[in-house]
DNA sequence: CGTGCTGTTGAGGACGATCAATGACGGTGG
DNA sequence: CCACCGTCATTGATCGTCCTCAACAGCACG
């Protein structure tokens, strides 16, 4: 394994097994991984409008996939965290929403698998349904998040989608209760107002279910997930495929 | 092909063709395609908290997958055409979600694949590849509607719901202006209250965008979708896949 | 020491939720 | 045939959430 370090293998790793994958495709997995490379938070990992011919794979940080809606405004889709696929649509799908872009929200570091080598991968019917479960899990966010849009306050939404970030951070092995994301993040990823947000943080502030200082830090999960009506097993199917305990929150 | 009559195996087929499958592929297919059955209008097709063995395809008519949320309203998540898979994240990703039902929104004609073929259909790579995309499209059709859910108007929403029902459709070979959609059914997938999807479709009537009679009838596609900002492509990735003609409107 | 970005606060107003009632229509049983 | 019921569509009135505009404070940057 010279193309990846420790670090890389496992957050990668421990992605594809819990996702059905076996220890022969984990490995030609890791050696079709090429190209790590730095990234400094704010800047783009994958320029809007690019035709890229490899997929995206994030290692470390923490990142969001974004879209430049026609009023100007800037709407994010989904937060990437370690061991994420940013692009994983576009080899499924090339051509179709070539307009997203992803930017790092932290100093972040990243590495590619050629679309090339992405269909030999495929060739092993665990890995194709792995890599297919990957998606899926991304599509259970967006369904998730469709249905708490549409209905809920603002104050739900806004704690769900913190909710949401700690839950995966968590997963992806971070235990860290502050967010690297501003709130500015958090309107274009909610659709509220950036005053409004604002006003939502500090009620949950006032609630002590964030910390007072002006970064994002949350102090009382349990809280905050009533608040957020959080229920997270919906990004619980890798533990379930794997046979993992039952988290105990 | 005693199995299945010609309506379902063409909308079948020209579904999987599109999303890449080849004609060796689309046989197998056939072949494991069991059961077709009718469903009255207003009955389940999948019921809500059952465990599923099979895969559920829609052959005609159309249908909506909902949810019953906490507080007793019922959420559409999708609504759902002839030829698309119903519950196909349910054999991706078993016991996760499974309160999801699926109902018949007109008389409809609906067949089933169990998950056991579906194992010996995936391994053909293309395939597998073609039932990523299926899945994809719906990930699409979400990722979609969350940008315009939280961002958008009532106007918008409702009219955007629309187009999309209405584009889908007739991706489906089917050409008709009528939706067989309640105002009920549009405030349950939007999130809009009732009286509001009525106030809407008084707007989208005056505008004559939408027929006068109490059902619900596109009679000026044009405007319509540009009241609601449509822009159709998103859902047009078969077409590209298959190199078909690009579509004229 | 300006410049730019993020966070914060105030005031006014629009959009859409909610409550409540009524109408239109089809089906069902008398 | 008609009274009754359930479902869906429609209308009015009130009210709360959240958007918009506007201004300012803190902080990092050159």
């Amino acid at each position: 394994m010279r193309t990846m370090d420790t670090s890389a293998s496992l957050c990668l790793a421990s992605k594809l097994r819990s996702l059905g994958a076996d220890a022969g495709d984990l490995d030609m997995v890791l050696h079709a991984v090429k190209g790590r490379a730095r990234v400094a938070a704010g800047t783009d990992v994958v320029r809007a409008g690019d035709i890229v011919e490899h997929l995206t794979l994030l290692i470390g940080g923490m990142a969001c996939s974004y879209k430049w809606s026609e009023d100007g405004g800037r709407s994010i889709r989904v937060f990437h965290h370690a061991g994420d696929f940013c692009d994983l649509y576009q080899y499924v799908l090339p051509e179709c929403d070539s307009a997203i872009g992803v930017q790092a929200l932290t100093d972040a570091v990243v590495a590619v698998i050629n679309h090339r080598d992405m269909d030999q991968l495929l060739r092993r019917p665990k890995l194709a349904l792995a890599f297919w479960r990957a998606t899926m899990l991304e599509a259970a966010i967006y369904r998730k998040r469709l249905t708490t849009a549409s209905r809920r306050s603002a104050l739900e939404r806004v704690s769900h989608l913190l909710c949401e970030q700690l839950a995966r951070s968590e997963a992806a092995g971070i235990r860290c209760a502050r967010l690297p994301i501003s709130q500015i993040d958090v309107a274009d990823a909610t659709g509220i107002s950036v005053v409004h947000v604002n006003r939502t943080i500090q009620t949950l502030r006032s609630l002590k279910a964030l910390s007072e200082e002006s970064h994002l830090e949350v102090i009382d999960r349990k809280l905050l997930a009533q608040v957020a009506k959080f229920d997270g097993r919906y990004l619980d199917m890798p533990r379930h495929l794997s046979g993992w305990a039952v988290r105990v929150e």
